[in-house]
DNA sequence: GCATTAACAGCCG
DNA sequence: CGGCTGTTAATGC
């Protein structure tokens, strides 16, 4: 089970709960340790807990027939996702890879309906976090095609930095240039002069193997 | 043109 | 030393 203080960590929505119902979260969590590049779970698989992230990286993605990926989503410290797959108790659609050593913390399918039943903060959290991941989706529509590289990177870092999905985030994070290549779909060479375009106009600085956000609002709006 | 891979030197932890 | 970064050259759509 998950010490109390690796949940408060890692699950703001835990801090809204009583103490009963964070008591019944807690034992329902186990923790598990993905080496770099090992599959939390590949499309097709039954993933049966509602799953976060406690360190690490993580894509949240899919590679098509021709073998070319595509990524939905980067998720960081903080991260929940699985509650779709959990309610509709079906198969996963998506692959989940670790870009880089990650602890995963996951919740028993038993403690996520029961929470559901139960517990109204826990609902609010996942309306909150639906709603968001909604937004990015759609906005991923657009992203793919339309938005010059640049403004690629300039959307995927800001994801990370979501002020919904990561409230008490630091704005610097442990993340290298070819990972955010591989969350944006471009090359780690790409990334790196993205990342100076956006460092002069401000948005971010660059250090080494780290990034941290100078101004989110404008980083999550660049066109060009 | 723009982005990709490959290669390599240099830097950081 | 191992991993990350900055840059260049060759190549492809």
């Amino acid at each position: 089970m998950i010490s109390a203080a690796d949940l408060r960590r890692i699950a703001f929505w835990s801090h809204e709960l009583t103490e009963e119902e964070f008591e019944r979260a807690q034992r329902g969590i186990v923790e598990k340790l993905y080496a770099k590049g090992a599959y939390l779970c590949h499309r097709g698989d039954r993933l049966e807990s509602w799953t976060g992230i406690s360190s690490g990286l993580v894509r949240f993605g899919m590679t098509s027939r021709s073998g070319k990926i595509m990524t939905l989503a980067g998720l960081r410290e903080g991260s929940w996702f699985g509650e779709g797959t959990v309610l509709k108790n079906e198969a996963r659609q998506y692959d989940l890879v670790a870009l880089r050593d990650s602890r995963v913390a996951m919740m028993h399918r038993a403690t996520f309906f029961w929470l559901f039943e139960n517990c109204v903060a826990f609902n609010r959290f996942l309306v909150r976090k639906l709603n968001e991941r909604l937004g990015q989706f759609i906005a991923l529509v657009e992203y793919d095609r339309t938005l010059p590289a640049t403004a690629r990177v300039a959307r995927s870092i800001a994801w990370l930095f979501n002020p919904v999905l990561y409230p008490k985030a630091e704005t610097q994070l442990e993340i290298s240039q070819e990972e955010i290549g591989l969350l944006s779909g471009i090359s780690r060479q790409a990334a790196n002069s993205s990342l100076k375009t956006l460092e002069v106009k401000g948005l971010l600085r660059v250090e080494h193997g780290s990034i941290t956000v100078l101004d989110i609002d404008r980083l999550r709006q660049f066109e060009d």
